[in-house]
DNA sequence: GCATAATTTCAAAGCGCTTTGGAATATTTG
DNA sequence: CAAATATTCCAAAGCGCTTTGAAATTATGC
């Protein structure tokens, strides 16, 4: 059905339809009720490209995939494209996968907006100095980063208390009596890596206590790594009595570690875990369960999305900026640190 | 810049131009050269938005993201819509992801549908008499599903051979000389769950091995069930010596519970995992490296793009099928059982 | 009952592209 | 060189919707 039957069969001109639909104003409210009655009843709705021809806009939203075997596509990715898709659908508005080639990122922005199919992009995983959004924002095209920069150039961005994150679970394990507390986190550059690093380094300077290197790792969230580098750790004289987790993945693989070694979690040696809330990792349904930094990388896509929508709808990036606040939620996998023997 | 700014750069005129652009036979080499050369120059793409609504093709592919805690949106989701999106962006295609509502999903469709945002839809973890592929096929919706059902209507459908995995495991296993062999799948209802079951069953019948219904297992995908699940089994009398993961997240778990039994993986206790090939879990990398049958859910994702694009160019789905076969590669984590003491 | 305001209609342009049918021009072929 | 073939152009319709400006109709206020 389009819009010229539809109006018809209301016995009423396109326009009004068209009208009364949009939201218009000078459009009786019966007639408006009348109208998506019938459009809900024969199932009307307009037609997507014409609309965005008409409109000038194409009701898409970019965001890229790299293709290579990078951190940024993981399982992170599928719940914050969940928490997006749950917010754009209300404006009808799709989300447009695209892929990388060659690795090349820069030119597949460069691509997906001269190909016009987007009227927005969304940054994720940045770094401090990150070249896309200084590209985008230079470029002046709308965008929404995931993350911060330390680039000055406004910019909408949504961010979560990575520092706040680490310094809360960090001082909750030197109340506890830990004085040998190891990070395994992101890769270095990235700025939530680098934020949470911050966070620990601020939590023991507190407490004047000292920071050993050897007890600060970046790698790639995996329960691989995790598993790895929480050996390597567990190996030292004196060996950390607690390990914060970048991710739910690494935590798999620092649980694993810890239990190789023999040692019981939450006593010998604890650990905290940032959760993403992941419907199928479920923290506080591990023996023992997981005390974790949480916060939903899924709520996270919605409220982007939200921002999204704004920036187009004409308002300033100046005013679109956030950073939400982490709750540090306690599980037994933390507690005092137990001497063995 | 539009069409009509190159055709004048070019001093030709827009039909030219367009037919050079959209191959069509009448139009010179030499000029098709030319005008893509300049296209490419300026930056010159089509307007999607107006090239659909003149050739009435929408342009997208929809999938539907169930949004409550359903085992569907896992991890393989990422891999599968990142294969997807590799092979549509070749046509310019978008993947449109749309959201579930109140868990209904069979009205999630039909607006899908009706909202004409799509032309044609992705369906994924069938059950064996799924409603959502007898709903499409009634409604003459195009579609392709990943996985199979036993419903009869044609339709498109691409499949790995998961009996035919876990046939393979159970045998390598049983040819090692493992008698007491147990599995920990899917859901019960998914046809992927069934068919590996009778994968499983079919090995065991063969050699004329007694199937311990408690062995078999199903369940969602997650560390933390094959953890729970693998302990259960751990605890019988005799014990399985050789486990079989549905995925990569069960295998974690079981890893983890043949570990914390203080078994050794591949000696007392042997493992076999699917692999759909996760970027950030490599079964090769682990400690002890993992057994799997492997296959790609990215290159699925990619042919399943590539049957859909068929599709749409009017090719009958009845041609339009396939079974994939799965590999089983041996590495470290199944070995003949060994009694301990 | 008449001026004023609120709705609705009409007719048409425009969004940028594809496609068509016939005409015009260029290139080849015998 | 005429005839046949290959290219390109021209003009216009059409995809389905939004938007505009002016006119027509209906409702409301005093």
């Amino acid at each position: 059905m389009k819009l010229k039957e539809l109006a018809e069969q209301l016995g009423l001109s396109q326009t009004t339809v068209s009208r009364a639909l949009n939201g218009y104003p000078e459009v009786n409210s019966a007639t408006r009720e009348r109208v998506s009655q019938a459009a809900l009843k024969f199932g009307y709705s307009a037609n997507a490209n014409a609309r965005r021809l008409a409109i000038g806009r194409i009701g898409a939203i970019g965001i890229l995939m790299p293709n290579d075997r990078s951190e940024r596509f993981g399982p992170h990715t599928s719940e914050f494209f969940s928490g997006l898709a749950e917010r754009l659908s209300q404006d009808e508005m799709d989300l447009l996968m695209s892929p990388v080639i060659n690795n090349d990122e820069i030119s597949a922005y460069r691509r997906l907006i001269s190909s016009k199919r987007v009227d927005a992009i969304i940054v994720t995983g940045p770094t401090l100095m990150d070249e896309r959004v200084a590209m985008l924002t230079e470029a002046k095209f709308p965008f929404v980063l995931h993350g911060r920069t330390n680039i000055e150039a406004p910019h909408a961005w949504l961010d979560i208390d990575n520092a706040g994150a680490f310094r809360q679970a960090a001082s909750h394990l030197l109340d506890l009596g830990h004085r040998h507390i190891a990070m395994i986190d992101g890769l270095k550059g990235h700025t939530f890596s680098e934020h949470r690093e911050l966070g620990y380094r601020e939590a023991l300077l507190e407490r004047g206590v000292p920071i050993d290197p050897r007890f600060i790792v970046h790698e790639r969230f995996s329960d691989e790594t995790g598993f790895r580098e929480a050996q390597r750790l567990l190996s030292y004289a004196p060996h950390p009595t607690a390990i914060l987790a970048g991710s739910m993945m690494t935590a798999l693989g620092v649980f694993r570690a810890i239990r190789s070694k023999g040692y019981q979690l939450g006593k010998e040696v604890s650990i905290i875990a940032h959760d993403d809330v992941f419907p199928y990792l479920n923290a506080s349904n591990m023996v023992p369960s997981m005390t974790t930094t949480r916060s939903s990388i899924r709520s996270a896509g919605t409220r982007i999305a939200e921002m999204l929508v704004r920036i187009l709808d004409g308002e300033p990036v100046e005013n679109l900026h956030e950073v939400w606040p982490v709750e540090l939620i306690l599980r037994q996998s933390s507690g005092p640190p137990v001497i063995p023997g």
